[in-house]
RNA sequence: CGGGGCGUAGCGCAGCCUGGUAGCGCACCUGGUUCGGGACCAGGGAGUCGGAGGUUCAAAUCCUCUCGCCCCGACCA
């Protein structure tokens, strides 16, 4: 669209292509211009921004409060694993060694020509792994803190990087190096350790619901989905804007496999001497891509009020001199008065944005980064004592005049509105594309984009959550991700409609309850 | 690893077929006019054209090799 359009309609978007165009470009476009992160030298890893890494600092803030009020202290474990450390578990290696970093060497030399070349003297007797999670190497430490029942429960997490080889990567959804938090826990019984695993799956839908108002489906996976060397897996499904699915966190219990795998045993009160069970979990940085994937649109980010790192920005209108001083200083007390409101046991914070270019550029910048509020201050305000307030949850053009002292009577009211909005809006639209399917025709038919003229490849956002009766048979499953690609995300509890027993659609066997099928990330 | 595509200024690209030694838009810098809104005018800085070798009087352009990246597939938080 012209300049002229933009200027004069104002229909235009901040990002281009728009969702309905390209969606995958639209994601792309929209962390480059919510200067979120961006790629990097490094094949497959990202560069996460100022304003990115901020956002992850509220998104571990919360979390990390969360686990220490369920009873969790963090800790750190090495980087490398031993190779023989994640040889132990014979599924997880499996699951794990196709994408594994290794480290051969530790020194490097000159080489012919002029470059760096590992030390051949300085190879490693035993090759170390670039964690890709940590089982094996808690695992170890687990081992030697656990003698007794009195040790148990031991309730750990980290908060670290990992790295896997990924064939494709994505900024935040899959990257070859990700942030991540992982829980790990050893209890004396079975029943204490999938409490915990249970847990924590609550914890994580009740983050992803309350902050960043994204709901989410949870349950267990499917065995053919399971973690390697999990017994079982649970994990919270949350839809996208293109109708796909994320998985966006997962709780896995261990059973008694890594306990046997890394040692972790323990006497009881009757003197004998038994394994522990544990349990991990984990969510990633891949979340901040879900929460632009649940709420951004087509100008740019939109962060719910809870997890926004700058509740507000205010943009000082400055023309001449003669009035900068007074805006600035109304500016000052305004903030003042602002952080000194709390939302959600939680000060307002507060973005100056003084910067001398252009007011529209300006504004414009932080709508495409998502802020909540952006508040504009010119002489007329001082004059007035008021100010104007823009919704990022409105159009770009919205603006509320307010008296001063009615924004910092309102501001946690007026963000809790939005937070709301948000998680309702979310709601809304993935009950709109959600369907009890009965039928393997009508299955089929919702999973395939509809061709014909005028049918874009790029463009074609279709399908949805389809909750249907399944026999359990993991044959259907693999058909089914072979020829839709689509597959059972999990088995949704508290969801009225996929409840109460029925009949698969694709074998006619009898099935207990209806599972979440979607295309996923 | 298979199938496509691409590496030219910070970003996005043109130029390559028909060799003659680099151009456009945005961004950036300066001055001015504007500005409760993604401005306009004028001027300016910035690239040994991914790397190596070859052909030639002359290579971004032709040839050979090489490195890297992106998209589609298998794999995945």
């Amino acid at each position: 669209m012209s300049k002229q359009a933009q200027q004069k309609g104002g229909t235009d978007t901040a990002i281009k292509p728009t969702r309905a165009q390209d969606y995958a470009e639209w994601y792309q476009q929209v962390v480059r211009a919510a200067d979120l992160a961006e790629t990097s030298a490094v094949r497959g890893c990202m560069v996460i921004k100022p304003w990115g890494y901020a956002l992850w600092e509220r998104f571990q803030a919360e979390l990390d409060a969360m686990f220490k009020a369920t009873g969790h202290k963090n800790a750190y474990f090495p980087l490398f694993i031993p190779k023989s450390f994640l040889e132990k578990e014979a599924e997880h290696v499996e699951g794990f060694a196709k994408e594994c970093a290794v480290v051969t060497h530790h020194r490097l030399i000159a080489g012919e020509g002029g470059g760096l070349v590992p030390d051949p003297k300085a190879k490693l007797e035993e090759p170390l792994i670039v964690r890709p999670t940590s089982e094996t190497i808690i695992g170890a430490s687990f081992a030697q803190w656990v003698q007794s029942y009195r040790d148990l429960p031991l309730l750990i997490n980290q908060w670290a990087n990992v790295v896997r080889w990924e064939m494709r990567t994505r900024l935040f959804l899959r990257t070859a190096e990700f942030l991540w938090q992982e829980g790990h826990t050893a209890h004396a019984t079975k029943e204490e350790a999938e409490e915990e695993t249970r847990k924590m799956l609550e914890v994580y839908a009740t983050f992803a619901s309350d902050f960043m108002a994204m709901p989410v489906h949870k349950g267990p996976k499917t065995a053919s989905e399971r973690f390697p060397g999990a017994v079982e897996t649970y994990s919270i499904e949350a839809m996208m804007q293109d109708r796909k699915a994320l998985q966006a966190g997962t709780s896995h219990f261990l059973g008694q496999n890594f306990a046997k795998a890394s040692g972790i045993r323990f006497q009881t009160k009757n003197e004998t001497e038994e394994l522990a069970w544990t349990t991990s979990w984990g969510v990633s940085t891949r979340l901040v891509g879900g929460l632009v994937m649940t709420h951004a649109d087509d100008d740019g980010m939109v962060i719910p009020p809870r997890l926004a790192p700058a509740h507000a920005v205010i943009l000082p209108v400055l023309r001449g001199d003669d009035t900068r001083a007074s805006v600035m200083e109304f500016i000052q007390g305004l903030v003042a008065e602002l952080k000194a409101v709390r939302y959600h046991g939680r000060p307002i914070e507060i973005e100056i944005d003084a910067r001398d270019i252009r007011g529209g550029e300006k504004s414009w910048e932080w709508i495409k980064k998502g802020v909540p509020l952006r508040i504009e201050v010119g002489p007329r305000d001082v004059e007035q004592g008021s100010v104007v307030v823009s919704r990022r949850d409105r159009g770009p053009r919205d603006k509320t005049p307010m008296p001063r002292v009615e924004l910092v009577a309102n501001i946690a009211t007026i963000l809790d509105d939005m937070q709301a909005g948000l998680l309702t809006k979310a709601e809304a639209f993935r009950k709109e594309h959600t369907r009890g399917i009965d039928a393997r025709g009508d299955f089929d038919a919702f999973f395939t984009p509809a061709r014909g003229a005028g049918s874009d490849e790029k463009s074609e956002i279709h399908g949805g959550f389809a909750l249907a009766h399944w026999s359990g048979d993991p044959a259907i499953e693999a058909e089914l991700k072979d020829k839709l690609k689509v597959t059972i995300r999990n088995i949704p509890e508290g969801v009225a409609e996929a409840d109460g027993p029925g009949t698969c659609i694709f074998s006619g066997a009898p099935s207990p309850r209806r599972v979440l099928f979607a295309k996923a990330y």
